[in-house]
DNA sequence: CCCGACATACCGAACGCTCGGTATGGTCGG
DNA sequence: CCGACCATACCGAGCGTTCGGTATGTCGGG
């Protein structure tokens, strides 16, 4: 499993035959297929991972009683680091998705919608009482600053001279002051 | 040229035969291959389009004489502007990527990172004027709000209620109203 | 004006190979 | 001795690419 996200997350679900997978598991094509019946499933797990843990840590923040202006940062700040933490699995997730079978991917894509959702709707409560400028739809923004968080499995590097936390400080810092009214 | 675009952008490069490309063309294989060596030369065909416009036209406003808001802001827009006006080369663009060769690979990575640290450069000269806030790294908030703008091809929708002015101008707002001191 | 010589554009069947998946049989703990 | 677990050998579909061949100009010498 872990075997197979790494080689995934290296060269594509596409270009990495099953059996490269099993070798590198230390197993065989046969055992393989013994626990999951298609390819296809293997990412299938991916994504279950990935999103169960995202969207709960995600909804324990939203729905706790902080001000609305920390609940953004500690979500972006989350987001962050568990991508990060994970950096295979993000890269994978959002490098695969268009290689999914049409009714996984609308189950993901639906779970996807209802993440996006609930932080719109933090935005625009803050847009309502005015912590947050409101010439801006809630829905573009939260594309467009889930569209950077998003890419970042695509050039963060953990060798290189940023932190984890950094990134999570800076990346949150950026959100709350570009919708700073 | 055209049909193989629309077929990547929809299918992904892996998953379109070459017969299908062919067939939506209106040719058959062995004239395409008169044209092309290769299927990857169809691909890279893209990469050098998009690139060479989008570089020529964000040196132009960097090289101008406006006011560094006011450029930064220019070239948001532009480029938000031409992914939406050609969506599917876009979309191929950043979905097919790791699927070039190294050699293809390692130029186009060349490229992007040039327009990177063009952009980071006038956002490091606005830090030292005071026009850009010092206390975030130049680099991270250009892969911070490039990384915002390349994953519009993958939600943003023709038909839906915003324009491609109206992202674009909220887009750049959201930069730089991130960036201001 | 015509004819042979050659170049360019194109066709589409076939090749070689890789891949995801399966069928078969062995092995071993209970 | 049985069923869960797994190794091995194999299948057939699908792929990118090749290649022998044809059709359609082009053009210079007689």
């Amino acid at each position: 499993m872990r075997a197979a996200i790494t080689l995934f997350a290296r060269k594509g679900f596409d270009a990495t035959p099953v059996r490269e997978i099993a070798d590198a598991a230390g197993v065989t094509t046969g055992a393989l297929y013994h626990y999951f019946a298609t390819k296809e499933d293997l990412l299938v797990e991916v994504y279950r991972q990935m999103q169960g843990g995202q969207r709960l840590r995600m909804e324990a923040i939203a729905d706790s009683d902080l001000p609305l202006r920390e609940k953004l940062h500690a979500i972006i700040s989350d987001v962050v680091e568990s991508t990060i933490a994970d950096l295979d699995e993000a890269v994978v997730f959002f490098q695969s998705f268009h290689l999914l079978s049409p009714r996984v991917r609308e189950m993901v894509r639906g779970e996807r919608r209802g993440y996006h959702d609930r932080v719109k709707a933090l935005i625009e409560e803050g847009q309502r009482e005015g912590t947050f400028r409101s010439d801006v739809p809630a829905t573009l923004a939260v594309s467009y600053h889930f569209g950077a968080v998003h890419r970042l499995g695509l050039w963060y590097h953990p060798d290189g001279p940023l932190s984890a936390e950094e990134v999570a400080r800076h990346f949150a810092d950026l959100t709350l002051s570009s919708l700073t009214p």
